[in-house]
RNA sequence: GGGCGCUUAGCUCAGUUGGUUAGAGCGCAGCCUUCACACGGCUGAGGUCACAGGUUCGAGUCCUGUAGCGCCCA
């Protein structure tokens, strides 16, 4: 316990100004700084999530930081040596678009980095962007995220977050790359990593990959198409599509193997519309008889169920639409396109060519009609379209090399892991089952982008100038991080980049996710000493809406890394709504910007609310709540005053001999239990409202009861009594409520400690010197029930709380009685009665007669 | 289509293993200021616990079903 220390309390205690003089001095005094030298076991070790700086400061951070920092300065009163890092997640695609922006510039891979490159002015207008070289790029993407990063820096201080400042990290440093690249090597020679040309989610605007995780399904309006094929024995064969356009690209049509309409056809071969190339009917129990027709057009590839058909099947393939989302050149006079009719096929696909997908599919569906190939006009209809979380149009899928890891096939051990967690709610548990259960292609870890981390890998090029995949050159450790695009392997020298016999680096970078899931490995400074005292971490907080990208991709890399999970607890925070229940978003408008409600209601309110929001549950905005924090805060430092007001010399438990205040502390011996009960269960919203609702009581009822006893002669032990466990109470309560109203406890801690509230002990029952009665309440309660009747009388009455009252009768049964007389004397005081008359009887019954108002 | 969560006072929400008369805060109404606190305090009114069945001596709580809202997955 830091030293006490005579009371000094300032004459008007107010919450205004806490922060900034309590922040400094917790800055200068180190308060939250991690002992690196502390043992593991006496370590309590979070992955803090990262934030996307290019993002704005959003009332959700604060939202789930306070809940974090709830948890972590528990910890740290348990005396446990809490890591709590902070990190940027500046590394990615928001960044990229901000920069070509702001900047006027667009990164071009294929440019050298020019060291000499001035940093433009910021760009208002439009125009030309400058091509620039990607290190250029990545520098300027540093600069402006660097920006962001202050802002976010002093939300958080502002907040009270007990963050150890000197454990920042960003996604982008060089250090974080050394991490991302070393775990990726390490993953590549244990074969968990593979490059492959392959289909591959691709967005057309972005130019770049995208991988399962970052899909989301968009209802779209759309048509569906009846389309007549030729089977080869005569007759026809109809399918419904969404996707004319991709008729060129059809392999096959598809049924269910149990589906009595085509049992007869599976096997055979049928022709396409307007091209005349000759496909298989195949069998394949994700064919939807109930759908459509019952048999599908399997195109290659017009999503992801053709791409699963495409790979069990062996189909062949007719990839035509391009990484620009145009359809490209095709010879149906070729193998590839096995037509027919190669002239008429060549004739129609005319009209195709170079086109997008929308041009090409009115082109097709026009073609269908005159054909006679289209029965009946097309009937419009709603369905789910896969799009890239950030972008604008439906995702094709093209093939392309990509880098994959390896998920599929280790799905079972990744279920078994997500069991392992400790969740917070549990019922989160599902959301990972579910998303592993789901998952049909491997994770995509590779972007055709330049904001992130390269790839380290280059490839010989052989003397025609084609690279050798199959034995990639990589860099040692020791070098990390490396460049590919700018950096040399071993061996080479700059002049041979490119040229035949030479060397190309690696082009793409890493999805943002793959340098994300090291955050354990990227914040404890893996390879060093620091990683054994952190690792594995022991909370993970984060949204619920990236478990299937974070949460999953950690549990990954943690897997593979290091054969086990990277923390134990994974709290999940829900969202912050806006005050009609509504899911905030920049594009509705009603995103609330958290400074403003700082500012307004003081940082302890504005936890006060956010920890009020239960773990996982969704919660609004509530500025009343934020008000109710605050007036805890300002009742936390009167109570305070008064009780430190009333200190004479120490005090210490053995003092606290009279029955009322050993009872009121044993119940709140109680109330430690639970509320240390309900923060070891990360149910910090339960902890602060027990809490809260003891301490509410504590004020109204105990310390007005023993209010005049504490005025009381110092050597007069009822006085000592009353005044030691005012001062026991108050210590309890103002660290109980430290984790959640840092700045408020802090002050009045203060007043009468040498050290930080912070660093206190958590209270426990032991503290109390002296054996709970058997019954902790028995005195307290019915005391402060006859006090509330007497409150509610004198109120009903239209009179001062300090009116006399003549006569208060009490009926009640013999046990409270004996309480009643115990206390007798507290409970006359406290409502200035002049003739208390008690009575034996069944039930509590109280009567209460006024004095004449003089 | 599968899964998860929610539905309790005008509003926002507690209600742990079933147990007297269902709680809190806000808001509303009324009252109270030398003596910790007006940046305050006290008191009060206000609920068929979404709906329908069932189990039980007893259900807001457990079971089954229905509806609405939200989310996750496909």
């Amino acid at each position: 316990m830091s030293p006490r220390r005579a009371p000094e309390v300032p004459e008007r205690p107010s919450v205004d100004g806490l922060e900034a003089a309590w922040i400094e001095r917790w800055e200068a005094e180190g308060l939250y700084r991690f002992d690196r030298q502390a043992p593991r076991a006496a370590v309590y070790a979070i992955d803090t999530p990262p934030p996307t700086v290019s993002g704005s400061l959003h009332l959700g951070h604060v939202f789930s930081y306070t809940h974090t920092d709830v948890v972590a300065r528990y910890q740290r009163m348990r005396g446990r040596e809490v890591f709590y890092p902070m990190g940027w997640d500046d590394n990615g695609l928001p960044t990229e678009r901000r920069v070509e922006n702001y900047y006027s510039v667009r990164c071009d891979p294929t440019l050298p980095y020019d060291p000499a490159f001035a940093v433009p002015a910021p760009a208002a207008g439009r125009g030309a962007k400058t091509p620039i070289a990607r290190k250029n790029f990545v520098e300027l993407c540093q600069r402006l995220t660097a920006a962001d990063e202050v802002a976010f820096k002093d939300l958080w201080r502002h907040l009270g977050v007990s963050i150890d400042w000197t454990l920042e990290y960003a996604t982008i440093s060089p250090t974080t790359q050394a991490v991302s690249q070393r775990a990726f090597l390490a993953m590549l020679g244990r074969g968990e990593v593979y490059a492959a040309e392959a289909p591959t989610l691709w967005d057309i605007d972005f130019r770049t990959a995208v991988s399962q995780a970052e899909l989301e399904d968009r209802e779209r309006p759309g048509f569906a198409h009846r389309v007549a094929f030729a089977r080869e024995a005569g007759g026809t064969v109809e399918i419904e599509t969404t996707r004319p356009e991709l008729l060129a690209s059809c392999v096959a049509l598809v049924v269910h193997p149990d589906d009595p309409r085509y049992r007869d056809l599976v096997g055979h071969r049928v022709l396409t519309p307007l091209f005349a190339v000759p496909v298989p009917v195949v069998a394949h129990p994700l064919a939807e008889p109930d759908k459509g027709t019952g048999a599908a057009m399997v195109c290659t590839f017009g999503d992801l169920t053709d791409v699963t058909w495409w790979r069990e099947l062996g189909l062949a393939t007719r990839a035509l639409i391009g990484r620009d989302g145009r359809f490209g050149a095709a010879d149906f006079s070729s193998p590839a396109f096995p037509s027919r009719d190669p002239a008429a096929a060549q004739a129609a696909y005319a009209a195709l060519a170079g086109q997008s997908v929308a041009t090409a599919r009115a082109a097709v569906v026009d073609q269908l009609r005159a054909a006679g190939a289209l029965l009946g006009e097309p009937r419009a209809l709603t369905h789910p379209v896969k799009f890239y979380e950030k972008g604008e149009r439906p995702l094709e899928i093209v093939t392309s090399r990509q880098w994959f890891v390896a998920t599929l096939a280790h799905r079972a051990e990744l279920l078994a892991r997500g069991e392992q967690i400790a969740w917070h709610p549990d019922f989160m548990r599902h959301r990972y089952r579910s998303w592993v259960e789901g998952l049909n292609v491997d994770w995509n870890i590779s972007r055709q982008r330049f904001f992130g981390v390269p790839f380290p890998v280059w490839y010989r090029l052989d003397a025609e100038g084609r690279p050798d995949y199959a034995d990639p050159l990589v860099p040692a450790v020791a070098d990390l991080p490396v460049d590919p695009s700018s950096d040399v392997p071993a061996g080479f020298v700059e002049a041979q980049r490119h040229q035949p016999g030479g060397f190309a680096g690696d082009p793409d970078v890493m999805d943002t996710w793959a340098t994300s899931s090291l955050t354990p490995e990227i914040a404890g400074r893996w390879g060093t000493e620091l990683f054994d005292h952190v690792y594995p971490m022991d909370l993970r907080p984060q949204a619920h809406e990236i478990i299937r990208t974070w949460l999953f991709s950690s549990v990954v890399r943690a897997h593979f890394e290091h054969g086990g999970l990277p923390w134990r607890h994974a709290a999940i925070s829900g969202w912050v709504l806006d005050p009609d229940r509504k899911k905030m978003s920049k594009s509705v408008g009603n995103v609330v910007t958290p400074l403003p409600l700082l500012e307004r209601h003081g940082a302890d309110a504005v936890r006060y609310w956010a920890a009020s929001g239960r773990p996982g549950t969704d919660t609004a905005v509530d500025e009343a709540q934020m008000k109710v924090g605050r007036r805890l805060a300002i009742k936390v430092l009167n109570v305070a005053k008064f009780v430190l007001g009333r200190l004479e010399g120490e005090t210490t438990p053995a003092d606290i001999t009279v029955a009322l205040d050993r009872d009121v502390l044993s119940v709140l011996a109680g109330l430690v239990a639970e509320a240390t009960a309900a923060l070891e269960a990360y149910d910090y919203a339960r902890a602060l409202e027990r809490v809260e609702s003891f301490f509410w009581g504590f004020c109204d009822d105990y310390v007005e009861l023993v209010k005049a006893r504490a005025y009381g002669a110092s050597d007069d032990p009822a006085t000592r009594s009353a005044r030691a466990a005012l001062e026991l109470g108050l210590s309890v309560l103002v660290r109980l409520l430290a984790p959640f109203l840092p700045f408020a406890t802090e002050e009045a801690w203060r007043w009468w400690h040498e050290g930080s509230v912070h660093r206190a002990p958590w209270p426990t029952p032991a503290e109390f010197a002296f054996d709970p009665t058997d019954a902790p309440g028995e005195v307290y309660e019915p005391v402060a029930e006859v006090l509330e009747a007497l409150r509610r009388a004198k109120s009903t009455a239209q009179v001062s709380q300090r009116a006399a009252v003549a006569r208060l009768g009490v009926v009640a049964p013999p046990d409270v009685l004996a309480a009643l007389r115990a206390t007798a004397g507290d409970l006359e005081a406290a409502g200035s009665i002049t003739g208390l008359e008690l009575a034996e009887g069944a039930a509590l019954e109280v009567d209460v007669e006024l004095a004449p108002a003089s």
